[in-house]
DNA sequence: ATAAACCTTGGAGTCGACTCAAAGGCAAGT
DNA sequence: ACTTGCCTTTGAGTCGACTCCAAGGTTTAT
């Protein structure tokens, strides 16, 4: 699969595509003959992955260091479990907060919503 | 209340409470008579709104434009209230994607729980 | 066989959101 | 009065994450 298709398949642009592997966020994606990238089921796992984590919020370089762990092998099992779990706590914090404040525009909007004037001070606390 | 009262109430830099200012993500704060800022009640009820709705991944540039509705007047009610409630559905989404990848993180991390080897595979689809 | 549409790399540019520094004013303690 | 610490503004610097460009190679369609 070339570069185009998988930008398609998963709306990220091919720039960002090749910053990832760049950066080693995604490891080197298998190639042709010509140096074209052609990516196989497991690049695509990893793009996949990446998109997710980064519409997560998670950072390049978290993923980078997974990344580094993973291709040490199987040494690095706990450290990437580590890695995952702390990750997780940081995601469930963030999904909190937006869904406080999710909540508080909701209020706000209801409030709008009925027509009754003045309601920013309402908001905030 | 002063800046540095402020930064610390809310863990915001002050930097990042001037910056707000000047860009007009926030009204201007009061000021006391040397020209220091000094908030009360509502300008916090803004600090408040403006950091959950930066924590929630919303841009300086909307709540700028929710401001400068707001300064308008009950003339940008309905304006107001459409903004509201595009921002909520984005926040909706947001709250979707990120659940989405927590699931996936946790199923991975489970698996690495398990102690079974060589799952990296098995997480993107 | 030639143009259009891909692909490659390296490096520079952009953008949002801070973050810091400089130069100076004010305020509280000794 | 002096030091320490907080405050002000303006303007520049940083950082993460792209995003774009140039120069050139490849593939596909006509």
């Amino acid at each position: 699969m070339k570069i185009k298709e998988v930008s398609e398949k998963f709306d990220i642009p091919a720039d960002t595509l090749r910053y990832w592997e760049r950066e080693g966020a995604i490891p080197p994606v298998t190639r042709n003959a010509a140096g074209y990238r052609d990516y196989d089921e497991e690049d695509l796992d990893w793009i996949s992955f990446a998109k997710c984590m980064r519409e997560a919020g998670v950072s390049i370089e978290y993923l980078i260091e997974y990344l580094t762990l993973f291709k040490q092998g199987d040494v690095t099992l706990q450290a990437r479990k580590d890695l995952l779990h702390e990750q997780l706590a940081t995601i469930a914090q963030r999904l909190d907060e937006i869904q406080h404040t999710y909540d508080l525009i909701k209020e706000k909007a209801d409030h709008y919503e009925a027509y009754v004037e003045g309601y920013h001070g309402k908001l905030a606390n």
